[in-house]
RNA sequence: GCCGGGGUGACAGAGCGGCUAAUGUGACCGACUGCAGAUCGGUUUCCAGAGGGUUCGACUCCCUCCCCCGGCACCA
């Protein structure tokens, strides 16, 4: 099945057709490390995460590049109030990104690329775009991108030049020639780190490393740009005419693709409101698998409104959808292969597969995919109750490998030994006789003892399973 | 004000021009059961923000209005 993206570009569907045959660029916008890592950054790269992970499990061969924004105004304000250095700050909260990234499974990623790293990149474009005509040089030695000379202004997300006024938060800055205009170098400052360049000491604009960072890994054009919504305006915009204007090569990027936000009581995320959600608080509550869960039990354009209940009801639900995979795997332990064909099972198993990939494949519908596994999980169950074959049992647990592998969750429960198992049954057999005898306090003891160790025990009316927990 | 995205049953949240609107959570009933757990079946909700239009038929398309969220120049 064709995958089928929405394209904030063209505000619509579009097929994926990938530039270059089998090979994906994709591109994500990555943080700016200098405050911890919260749930809304989370949202934005589970969800890309599982984009990755679905177009490699698609066949295609991607590469997925994403910079750290390791110099910019909050880095540098935090030096001040902390005495700190900047790198020191980038290295501390970029590694408990890391981490949490690491915690949720997001491992797709195949190069971070550190804006610091390709100053002379940087430098390089501004230099050509000032050669073209697109950039000027202010008197303090900053530089700037006249807005009025790229056609394509505000394509991305329709906004137009003459419509805008300037937002509460930042004056205009004086040195510009349109309000519209952006910093693509900024003159160093007193007390602030700066590189060299033939304007002087100075750091880069926020906009100008990502596209110095893809022209150098990508060339001038590529497949998949990804973002959270709020940076398509001004961010990708301002990309999007540095690459065109320097490059001359349209469109710079083929895909758009924007994340919803993640608000708490309908406001957006900050510290300053007090409603700030590290992730590290949440793993505190919950595991990391249901929070990944949670964030892609949505589709990931639409936004989330965060509240701890909500990540109750994920946990419930979630657990519902693993504990089938860990009945499937305990009921493959005791099978034998009795040859049954247990045709409909291995039907509704093509079926789920295929309702999977389609899901996936309508703009990467991770709540329908996991709908998919729901309604699955019930003919599972049902099949489960009457019994079936060895050969049906590998196929569903070959059918949630794929499921879990592509979002990110599900992970089998530890291998156990050889040795682990032998003495399982054992125990369970020694039980089954002590139930027999009627001795369920004994038969009690053993399974208490057991669950304390991880391990569950359940009743069936063919006998006794056991679970890893 | 401008740009973008939304308003779906108790809650969360999908799809679709026509099958009583998926899935999950919650609640209730039942089955299974020594107990527990897991599971299964059923019930619970429906004039889909308001109004109008198109259509044989709209939750789905169009228009108007109301409300919410994001952005409006260094936020994932």
């Amino acid at each position: 099945m064709p995958i089928r993206v929405y394209n904030t570009l063209t505000r619509k569907k579009e097929e994926f057709v990938p530039l270059h045959a089998n090979r994906v660029s994709m591109f994500v916008c990555g943080l700016t490390p200098q405050d911890e890592t919260h749930m809304g950054h989370a949202k934005t790269y589970v969800a890309f995460d599982v984009v990755a992970r679905f177009l490699r499990h698609k066949g295609y061969h991607l590469f997925y590049l994403q910079n750290v924004t390791d110099i910019e105004d909050r880095i540098i304000e935090k030096m001040q109030k902390t005495g700190r250095g900047w790198k020191d700050i980038v290295n501390q909260y970029f590694g408990e990104y890391l981490e949490v990234m690491d915690a949720l499974r997001c491992d797709s990623v195949d190069v971070y690329a550190f804006a610091t790293d390709y100053i002379d990149d940087i430098v390089e474009q501004i230099q050509g775009l000032i050669q073209k005509g697109h950039g000027y040089v202010a008197e303090d030695g900053s530089v700037y991108y006249d807005t009025t000379t790229f056609s394509g202004w505000g394509k991305l997300s329709g906004q137009k030049v003459e419509s805008l006024r300037p937002g509460a938060r930042i004056a205009i800055e004086e040195r510009k020639r349109h309000p519209a205009d952006f910093v693509l170098w900024r003159a160093q400052k007193p007390g602030e780190p700066g590189w060299d360049s033939p304007w002087g000491k100075g750091r880069p604009g926020w906009h100008i490393e990502d596209t110095a960072i893809t022209i150098r890994h990508f060339g001038p054009q590529y497949d998949l740009h990804g973002g959270a919504t709020e940076l398509m305006f001004p961010h990708h915009e301002s990309e999007i005419a540095q690459a065109e204007a320097y490059t001359g090569i349209t469109p710079f990027v083929k895909y758009w693709i924007h994340g919803g936000m993640v608000t708490v009581k309908g406001e957006e995320m900050h510290k300053s409101l007090g409603n700030y959600w590290p992730v590290k608080a949440a793993l505190k509550l919950y595991e990391p698998e249901v929070i990944r869960f949670f964030l892609i039990n949505v589709q990931y354009r639409g936004p989330i409104d965060f509240a701890p209940e909500l990540l109750e009801e994920a946990k419930r639900s979630y657990e519902r959808l693993r504990e089938t995979t860990r009945t499937v795997e305990a009921e493959r332990r005791r099978a034998a292969d009795t040859g049954k064909a247990d045709h409909s099972l291995m039907v509704a198993t093509t079926k789920a597969l295929a309702d999977f990939d389609a899901a996936m494949s309508d703009d990467f519908n991770t709540r329908e995919a996991i709908a998919v596994i729901f309604e699955y999980g019930r003919v599972v169950n049902k099949a489960l109750e009457t019994g079936v074959g060895r050969g049906a049992l590998d196929d569903a647990a070959r059918a949630y490998q794929t499921f879990g592998d592509v979002l990110g969750i599900l992970e089998p429960a530890a291998g156990g030994a050889d040795l682990v198992e032998g003495l399982l049954d054992l125990i369970v057999a020694l039980r089954e006789d002590a139930r027999k005898r009627k001795d369920f306090a004994t038969a009690d003891r053993i399974r208490d003892a057991l669950a304390a160790v991880g391990i569950v025990l359940e009743d069936t009316r063919d006998g006794v399973r056991w679970k890893r927990k």
